[in-house]
RNA sequence: GGCCCGAUGGCGGAGUGGUUACGCAGAGGACUGCAAAUCCUUGCACGCCGGUUCGAUUCCGGCUCGGGCCUCCA
């Protein structure tokens, strides 16, 4: 088994992987801002943190995971003089900002579980820890921080390398950030931001620095030093944050420990940083901002399956940006559609199996072949996603193992189920007649379809080629294929 | 203006100091009344100019082009 190396985004360098506590894996990772719907670009993220908490699964590390859900403290630009996003978006819809979050959170949940993305261990909702976080504060706002009219800063100047992660100084700059008065760093930020005089809003709570509510950065270091204790193994988010969310929980999270270094990586709060790349679209990039962005329901409706897109995100390097095109979309779903058709061939020797060990397959649990056949086949495997997770290249491995000929059903049902709990394609979970969903625009109902090809398949049978020819160019003219040669006999166009 | 990335076949996307993954599309074959689906086989690439080297797509420098961040974003 090989060694599993991590690209740290603190060192720039892969770095071995040794846990804090032995056997255990302790991984956080940003989780959305609930005022919008998320984007496929969004989820691209929690894809990566998915495969990453499977690999340590497969490695043998019992793994924690805490993916947080920001609901109070991300403003619509951070100059301070911007709103709060929840806020402004509950304003704007006039509902109740408690209602915005749940929606939201709940259409987030929705495209988790359609992307087969395991539920981490905990979902920590930032106003669950308003008073953890005022604590928080507290014990570094001597040392760490000062006080302004709108709220309580921290002073960047006070620890040693603020920025590292970054590797920029935005000290300077064009200076478009409109600065807030008092200021004494460009870089220093809102800790805990008072509710200004005369105003009221949905989401405040008292604090020692007046009736107000926490910045954003605050919260990623409570809830992570709460539910996984300084210091965690992982720290994960989008690479957007590599530039200042990151940094600046850093910076609290040094202040919080009483560090001054980050000589030793584990004063940051977590031993690894790990940022996965943009999803890009020729047309321009995937901001929220931009009104027009492209949601995981909107695959579906054109009749893509959710899988098809993780397998897309997967065909690349977490740490490459990802083009999206619906070409390429098309090209996932094919090559999933033949995986799962390969797969399907082994499922009756499912039953045969061992019973899935908890957390899923990992390396030391594969018993039916172990020292046999399949072990060279599963070590590439296995060295591939070692690697910094290289999906690319383990999908590889997959299909050459779908497709070898002459080996044991049985033990290659185990192979190809082992390798799918890492990647999480659920090869095993759904069928060819799963991936055929229904585009939106479809001017025809399956039930007719049925019918219609009953009656070409009269005509075959009695050789009148030229109605069963009329009835597939029908039945083509509606968006609908028909493959004789194939089990599902139709699939829609898309 | 500052900081940072990238440039691989038709598209997407790995990787490597010497034999250049893989997927989709394309081509040929099997199958089929035909077509499609499926399976098998297969053609096609390393931005430009120098340098290091026996040898560079891979290392170094420059150039061109593209992108990101320095407002919000995964």
């Amino acid at each position: 088994m090989t060694d599993l190396t991590l690209f740290n985004s603190l060192t720039r360098k892969p770095e071995h992987f040794t846990p804090v506590h032995p056997g255990e894996a302790r991984v956080y990772t940003c989780g959305p801002t609930v005022y919008n719907y998320p984007h496929i670009g969004n989820m691209r993220a929690y894809v990566f943190a998915d495969v990453l908490g499977r690999t340590l699964s497969w490695k043998g590390y019992k793994l924690t995971h805490v993916i947080n859900i920001t609901d109070v403290g991300h403003l619509t630009d951070d100059g301070d003089a911007g709103e709060d996003k929840l806020e402004k978006a509950a304003a704007e819809r006039a509902q109740s900002i408690w209602d915005i979050a749940k929606h939201y959170t709940e259409a987030y949940w929705a495209d988790i579980k359609a992307l087969n993305i395991r539920q981490p261990a905990h979902w920590s909702i930032a106003t669950d820890y308003i008073a953890e976080m005022i604590a928080f504060a507290e014990s570094i706002a001597d040392k760490h921080c000062y006080e302004l009219e709108g709220g309580l800063y921290f002073d960047t100047s006070t620890i040693a390398d603020y920025g590292r992660l970054a590797r920029a100084v935005t000290e300077e700059g064009e200076g478009r950030i409109e600065s807030v008065e008092g200021k004494r760093h460009a870089a220093d930020f809102a800790i805990w931001r008072k509710t200004p005089p005369g105003e009221t809003r949905q989401m405040e709570w008292d604090s020692p620095w007046g009736r107000g509510a926490p910045g954003w950065h605050l919260e990623c270091s409570v809830m992570g030093q709460k539910l996984l204790g300084f210091p965690f193994d992982i720290h994960t988010g989008g690479i957007d944050h590599r530039e200042i969310h990151h940094p600046n929980e850093i910076a609290q999270n040094q202040a919080f420990c009483g560090c001054g270094s980050l000589d030793v990586a584990s004063h940051s709060g977590a031993n690894i940083w790990m940022h996965n790349n943009f999803l890009v679209e020729r047309s321009g990039k995937m901001s929220k901002s931009s009104g027009e962005f492209l949601r995981l329901q909107l695959l579906i409706d054109k009749g893509y399956h959710p899988l098809a897109y993780r397998l897309m995100c997967l065909q690349a390097h977490y740490r490459s940006e990802l083009e999206f095109s619906w070409e390429g979309l098309g090209a996932a779903l094919t090559r999933l559609k033949r995986m799962v058709m390969a797969a399907e061939a082994l499922t009756a020797r499912l039953d045969e199996l061992p019973a899935t060990p908890a957390g899923g397959w990992n390396y030391h649990a594969l018993r039916v072949d172990a020292g046999g056949t399949l072990m060279p086949v599963i070590a590439r495997f296995d060295a591939a996603m070692a690697d910094d997770l290289g999906t690319p290249l383990a999908l590889t491995v997959l299909e050459d193992l779908l497709a070898m000929k002459k080996v044991d059903p049985l033990h290659k049902a185990e192979a190809v189920a082992a390798m799918d709990s890492v990647l999480g394609l659920g090869l095993f979970a759904i069928e060819r007649a799963d991936l055929r969903l229904r585009p939106k625009s479809a001017t025809i109902t399956e039930a007719e379809i049925t019918v219609a090809l009953a009656r070409r398949r009269e005509a075959r049978a009695a050789k009148d080629f030229a109605t069963s020819d009329a009835i597939r160019d029908e039945l083509g003219a509606q968006g609908v294929e028909v493959m004789d040669g194939d089990p599902l006999g139709w699939e829609w166009k898309l």
